[in-house]
DNA sequence: CTGAAAGCGCTAACAA
DNA sequence: TTGTTAGCGCTTTCAG
């Protein structure tokens, strides 16, 4: 139904070369010739093939955006970001979700190469030097965003330990005296990449170990939830820091089935700043990933082509809401 | 850096047919040759160039995925169990999100066509028959997901009407005499298409002009908490149905601030059942949308190519959950 | 201003 | 078993 540059010359009794003249307006055509190839293109519903003119200009204007998966909000506001510049910029989205895995992870790179996008942005899974040596195999303009992978990946992120200090200082300023840490460090795989988790583990340890007195408890299993059941927050005045705002929702739940009250009985803060804790009450504690921002650095470092210059390594700092709930 | 089949075959001193021969791995070919190549293939990093490929084939493997937003969990649940599918036929996703623009809608959609992939899932934003035959120009598989456009389109969404029908039902056994109903009806723009919404709309009113004395009221506009903060809910045992768990949210907040409780005070009902309501006191009913199944649905019938035979046209029943602010 | 021809990288039919 | 060749649809250089 459809017809092709070919077929056009035909119709239009010109050749291949006045034909791609007229439609993509180039210059050395004669004004009416173009009229009427283009009335032709239209009459008979001419479409370009991407596919073809992207092989012959060996570029694709795709970029390939790989993460962890999208129930996260996290991932799908980023995803919707991402889209949206991408957009803007005339650049369209391949999307591929690994669901923590490496396998996946390491699978969806490669298609992605040899399906010739013009970059990738990438949320890892995996780390170390083999991964970090695979993805130059890929040979391909790649910006790693919220964990690092290595010195040598352009990198865009959030200024983890700074934040996780100053919130911090604020708990213990607020008179808290034993801290609880919530987050999956105990997930490491071999080569699993846990940066973003890491470095917030660091920021806490650090800030608590320049205060005296302050008693830490680190809850890295998934069962934490159960592990705080356990736990009796009357005799010490407690706050629970969690790495992402689900962790947090799931413990007040359970706070509340025991009837104990937040702030009052135990503090609690979450991280990311998901849309639904407008719903919750009290207004949880949590730090807001500069999600616009970073999708915005991502983009325009890979369309830069950043690769072979000075390798960009960006932190952002997120904003800490205070909320109610410490 | 990486090498093509036309280098292979020069670097292996053989021909491109037994190169691709090799590759792919076809019959007809000396297995050591076979093994030689594939060595050679590996030490240079050789990767197909998919577009190459592509165009050759006149397949892309590829299906694009057209929707709204990525904001509401629904769709960014949806988008997950589409990429989740397609990894699993080997096919990948291109992802465009419209934000409810029709003029945006058309390019993404043209777009896609021009990209020739395989088939296009869209949850429409127009309609019409002018769009209609805007889609046939596209000349693709398209699968229409949520919003019905036509009769010639196939399509797959929720039996939005016995739901709703259902849902009123229990309602008005509970004892509610005066039911609301909160939906956007009234941003229908001249091509818009508001297909879900109209349709439970229609089940609500259907269901409830089959009883006597049960006063309706439809607020349609974007400022329906301010319409609800005005309305005296002691004066007559009331329910308020929206078309989305969101504007329920957002109407249980304003209750609270107000100091009314749900279910003492007033009735509420959700839809969609997204996951943030696993943290809202009280449980919000709700309907829960059969997301993979409509996802599965709707992929396989573009794989089986539909088009042409029988248009199918499948409605699915989404499950209530009572919860408990009824 | 227009046409002819080569080539992007891969596939496949046809020869040898 | 291997090589040659044409062609997918488009872009672009070089002639005319």
């Amino acid at each position: 139904m459809s017809v092709n540059t070919t077929q056009l010359a035909e119709l239009c009794r010109v050749s291949l070369g006045t034909v791609d003249r007229a439609l993509r307006n180039r210059p050395g055509i004669n004004p009416e010739t173009r009229q009427r190839i283009l009335e032709m293109a239209k009459l008979h519903g001419y479409k370009p093939n991407l596919v073809a003119r992207n092989l012959k200009l060996g570029k694709t204007n795709e970029i390939g955006l790989v993460l962890h998966d999208l129930e996260n909000e996290f991932f799908s506001e980023l995803t919707n970001q991402v889209q949206e510049i991408a957009w803007r910029h005339n650049y369209y989205v391949q999307l591929a979700i690994t669901r923590r895995d490496s396998a996946r992870e390491r699978l969806a790179l490669e298609h992605m190469a040899e399906r010739r996008v013009d970059g990738i942005i990438l949320f890892p899974t995996c780390s170390g030097n083999d991964f970090s040596s695979f993805l130059r195999s890929l040979d391909r303009p790649i910006m790693t965003i919220g964990n690092k992978v290595d010195s040598s990946w352009p990198f865009v992120g959030l200024r983890d330990r700074s934040v996780i200090s100053e919130l911090v200082e604020g708990i213990i300023s607020k008179g808290y005296r034993r801290l609880f840490f919530v987050g999956p460090l105990a997930n490491k795989a071999a080569d699993g990449n846990l940066y973003e988790i890491e470095e917030r583990y660091a920021g806490f340890v650090e800030t608590i170990e320049s205060h005296h007195g302050i008693q830490q408890i680190v809850l890295s299993e998934p069962d934490y939830v159960e592990q705080l059941a356990r736990v009796d927050f009357s005799s010490e005045r407690s706050a629970i820091v969690c790495v992402s705002d689900i962790f947090a929702l799931e413990i007040l739940r359970d706070l509340r089935r025991r009837g104990l009250s937040v702030p009052g009985d135990v503090g609690l803060v979450g991280f990311d700043s998901i849309h639904a804790l407008r719903y919750i009450v009290p207004a949880l504690a949590t730090v807001e990933y500069p999600i616009h921002e970073m999708a915005s650095i991502a983009f325009s470092k890979i369309l830069e082509k950043t690769k072979e210059s000075l390798v960009p390594f960006i932190e952002l700092d997120p904003v800490i809401h205070w909320g109610e709930s410490l």
